[in-house]
DNA sequence: GATTAACATGATAAAGTATATCATTTCATT
DNA sequence: AATGAAATGATATACTTTATCATGTTAATC
């Protein structure tokens, strides 16, 4: 993701939105929250506000440019639109966010959709839990 | 559930418990939320504040009587946990709810978590979309 | 490069969902 | 019925997200 996308969602390519942009792209953890990304910024000397941060968001969203998902714990995590699909684990102490991805689930969702008329438009799963023999020391 | 179920819980048998387990006992639509219950029940004249209705329905969840979820569009919703487990379909359009299980989609999680040495404690599955020809008229 | 109109930003207000507080009421035991 | 423990409900507060709007920035045009 780059300013050339900004600019094919015909947004106007401004300070705010290129660094949250970067910051998708170049941050270890990927999945992050609208106020994770405005104090790693603020953390980075950079100027912007919590209201861009959130504006931006919806607008990358709309633009598929970003997926927004609801884990539990209140705040909604966004992640680059880059990668094909997936699914996500997540550890309940550590928070580590681990995405995998499996056919036969996705199959099995179409065709249980199929037998209750059902036009699958997205969907979610989240499978909450812990990874074996991980302290939450860096929770 | 019944008023046993609340006092197995270690909770008072109080008139809100009650009227809040008759409730999602004898709704049509399971899947309610705290302000619907809240609102359902001022509508059946009964007296009760919203602030008890929350705090009943974390009491209930806590107590394994209840199961919340967290379907998109805010609020989340509650359910009886007397069923056994089940997926969500959910209609954008009307905001109908059908319920599902798949026990291939099922072992395919523990599989996979397998795989990511990850012990499942909870998970959500979630299928966005819409019943085919169905209308929006009662949504 | 300057002009300019449209667009975007950010401080703040406001909305929406859920929890905390606490004086009063209800429950359940004696 | 008396009583202490628990629960209720009005309200305040917390928390996440969106709306408002004066000001600042972008990008197209000259
Ligand atoms: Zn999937
Ligand atoms: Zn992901
Ligand atoms: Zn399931
Ligand atoms: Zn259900």
């Amino acid at each position: 993701m780059e300013e050339r996308d900004i600019k094919r969602a015909g947004l106007k390519i401004t300070q705010p939105r290129v660094k949250i942009l970067d910051l998708l792209s170049n941050s270890q953890e990927h999945h992050l929250s609208a106020e994770d990304i405005y104090k790693l910024l603020l953390g980075n000397g950079e100027e912007i506000g919590l209201a861009t941060v959130y504006r931006v968001l919806t607008q990358f969203e709309a633009a598929g440019l970003v997926n927004r998902h609801h884990f539990e714990g209140g705040q909604a995590v966004f992640e680059l639109a880059t990668e094909e699909h997936h699914d996500h684990m997540v550890c309940m102490k550590t928070g580590r966010v681990v995405e995998f991805y499996d056919e036969i689930i996705e199959q099995r969702q179409q065709e249980l959709a199929r037998l209750h008329n059902f036009r699958i438009k997205d969907h979610s799963l989240i499978l909450y839990g812990e990874f074996i023999g991980e302290s939450d020391e860096n929770a």
